[in-house]
DNA sequence: AAAAGGAATTTGTGATATCTTTTTAATAAA
DNA sequence: TTTATTAAAAAGATATCACAAATTCCTTTT
């Protein structure tokens, strides 16, 4: 169905102590988010284990997890893909993605410290860095991290995993909006939710998260997948 | 640490053509949904293969997929326990459920028919048969097919997979909760989740459904946390 | 009797072998 | 040339094997 590419996995900093099937997930993952496995690519068991060196066991764990995270789609057949994204199934996530997220940063501000903010402040710099360097890769990760170090300020959440979860499904999708559509990332919208935390403002905390998804994934989503019809 | 006990697994419907993998897999969600293994519990690879009558390999993956959705707690040792529950963590996982399902409800509202009414009805009166004969896990299950009968009225629901993560993280201790606390299906709210339905009205079927949640759960929930120190 | 040391067992992890099903290819028929 | 048929290759699934790390239990020492 599919033509067969080399379907090269970007690299992963070699994980101390870690199993091999953690290092197998974790490289998966990251390339998934990253969007190095074009969504629909037919994908093997032996074929990625051939691809990182290892017997399919690991790779077998590996892609279980990443199945129950809804990151690899496994048919009837065993056969595996990344699934493809429609515009419903888009919107549906980032709607889940506004109002999980929401209710994270509503529960994290209780716990937000001066230093918190100062060490979410640093990840925007080093974001507004990478904007003129133009590496979506890095701001991909570097976005994330601004966002879950905000969550991760509550030290009883239980809402990160499911969070990890939607990033995950819409990164392979994300990946075609930034490369399309330039000036992605709305620097702006940070720096409001930096000013919520600041006033300990959870209204306005609210608005800027959501602002901050909808008009920077939406929009330029949307307008991807219609194209495309 | 721990206590060796007999462990006794509930059977589950012997799968037609499905692989080893997913009848363990749904053997033990089963198990700690309806809270057969005690959270605490250690458990391992061999022993579990032992019980089950297969091979560790399949174990494996269906633990890993287990452990994915929270459900099981891998340790630093490879050692698994289905994790225990704190008063923080328990107000966490409701509040994060309320949030979810409440999103879900509005969400599937549009597609709601007449006749998914009447299923949800033939449900909850399926509840009301077996809150007379005490059946808890009948009721556990039966709960949970009335709210996922709501969620999936939506067709592009990305949700679902979400809520049934939090749901097995709550049943291990839920079943505790049920246990002792008498009179727990507060049925009503379900009648109410109806009557919203019926009218399509939103805003009531939002907060049936927060309160259905909040009323069943989070009261029983934290009596019996705050008891138990 | 309590603590410490070490061997034997158990366990997680990963690779391999085997079996069955699915894909792919090649060949034959229309 | 297109379609069927069938044989060969590849792949998923599971059990088993091998190995290193952890645990358990017994012995020895204090």
């Amino acid at each position: 169905m599919m033509k067969d590419e080399p379907l090269s996995l970007p690299d992963v900093p070699p994980d101390r102590s870690a199993t091999t099937q953690g290092h197998v997930y974790e490289r998966l993952r990251n390339a998934i988010m990253l969007g190095a496995i074009p969504p629909g690519t037919s994908l093997t068991m032996r074929g990625l284990a051939g691809l990182l060196g290892v017997s399919p066991t690991p790779v077998r764990e590996a892609v279980r997890r990443l199945s129950s995270e809804n990151a690899i789609q496994i048919k009837d057949n065993g056969r595996m893909t990344v699934p493809l994204m429609t515009l419903e199934r888009f919107e549906e996530l980032v709607a889940l993605r506004v109002t999980i997220e929401v209710h994270s940063a509503r529960r994290a501000l209780p716990y937000v410290s001066d230093i918190l903010i100062r060490k979410m402040t640093e990840i925007d710099e080093q974001m507004d860095y990478h904007v003129v360097r133009q590496d979506l890769d890095r701001l991909t990760l570097l976005n994330q991290t601004f966002h879950r170090t905000l969550y991760t300020a509550n030290p009883a959440q239980a809402s990160m995993p499911v969070v990890e979860s939607i990033w995950l499904q819409l990164g392979p999708f994300q990946r075609q909006v930034i490369t399309r559509v330039a000036e992605y990332y709305q620097i702006d919208r940070h720096k409001e939710i930096l000013a919520a935390l600041m006033n300990r403002n959870s209204a306005a905390l609210e608005r800027a998260i959501a602002n901050d998804i909808t008009d920077g994934v939406l929009r330029s989503g949307r307008s991807l997948l219609s194209m495309n019809g």
